[in-house]
DNA sequence: CCCCAGGCTTTGC
DNA sequence: GCAAAGCATGGG
């Protein structure tokens, strides 16, 4: 399979073949629904590096506390590891959360004032977090904050690559082409990282290949 | 017993 | 500036 460097004309062609491609296949749908902000943030972080599973049974541990950050404020750090548990790394997890609920604190838990703030500095705000990282930051903002920042996540990566682009090793590099090749929204950016995970879930990811988008590739490579 | 899953920080060269 | 180690649980 031949494969698109960098800065290849057709990079972003290419993109914008994938997204439509896994558009047509798997339709439109809420990824992440109605779940509230904070909670969101939270699992963003619960997330890291393991299955949502296991992230989830950890948000259940919390309880009422998942999505009330005074009570994540007043709950002690080794009570807070213990139950975050199942997440994995969850002594590190449990300082990163006292960490992301400190900065929220700044605007009084109040997710509204938040979204007053503009894009580009909150993001660096994130990322100054301890334990918030590039796919972090993004995540918050396009899934809890609202704000159209895509998020690169294994997932992404792995398809991407399989499909003939030759995927930027930087984050911010790679963040970059793929919001190039598509209208900055902030429900578009949702739903085709939503597309991505979806589709990454539904495959085998030890495949060399991406059975569905593999097969389509020869007939969106050179599509205008 | 092995490997992997929606990362990030720290350390060492 | 990049590679490697460390963090830790649950499921196949």
């Amino acid at each position: 399979m031949s494969r698109l460097s960098a800065h290849s004309p057709n990079q972003r062609t290419l993109i914008r073949s994938v997204f439509a491609v896994l558009e047509s296949h798997y339709g439109y749908f809420d990824w992440w629904p109605d779940t509230p902000p904070y909670q969101t943030m939270l699992g963003t972080i619960l997330v890291q590096n393991t299955n949502w599973r296991n992230a989830d049974k950890a948000l259940n541990n919390l309880g009422k506390s998942a999505n009330n950050p005074h009570l994540i404020e007043l709950l002690p750090l080794d009570e807070l590891a213990q139950k975050i548990r199942p997440s994995g790394y969850f002594n590190q997890k449990a300082i990163k959360l006292k960490a992301l609920t400190e900065w929220f604190k700044v605007y009084q838990y109040d997710i509204k004032q938040v979204r007053e703030i503009e894009l580009s500095t909150l993001r660096k705000e994130l990322l100054a977090i301890k334990g918030v990282g590039g796919e972090t930051a993004d995540a918050i903002l396009v899934y809890a904050i609202g704000k159209p920042s895509f998020v690169i996540d294994a997932y992404v990566r792995r398809i991407f690559e399989r499909n003939g682009l030759e995927a930027p090793k930087n984050y911010e590099t790679f963040r970059l082409l793929v919001e190039q090749a598509i209208p900055a929204d902030t429900k578009r950016y949702a739903f085709y990282h939503g597309l991505m995970v979806e589709h990454g879930q539904q495959f085998c990811n030890k495949c060399a290949l991406c059975p569905l988008v593999s097969s389509c590739f020869p007939n969106i490579l050179f599509y205008p």
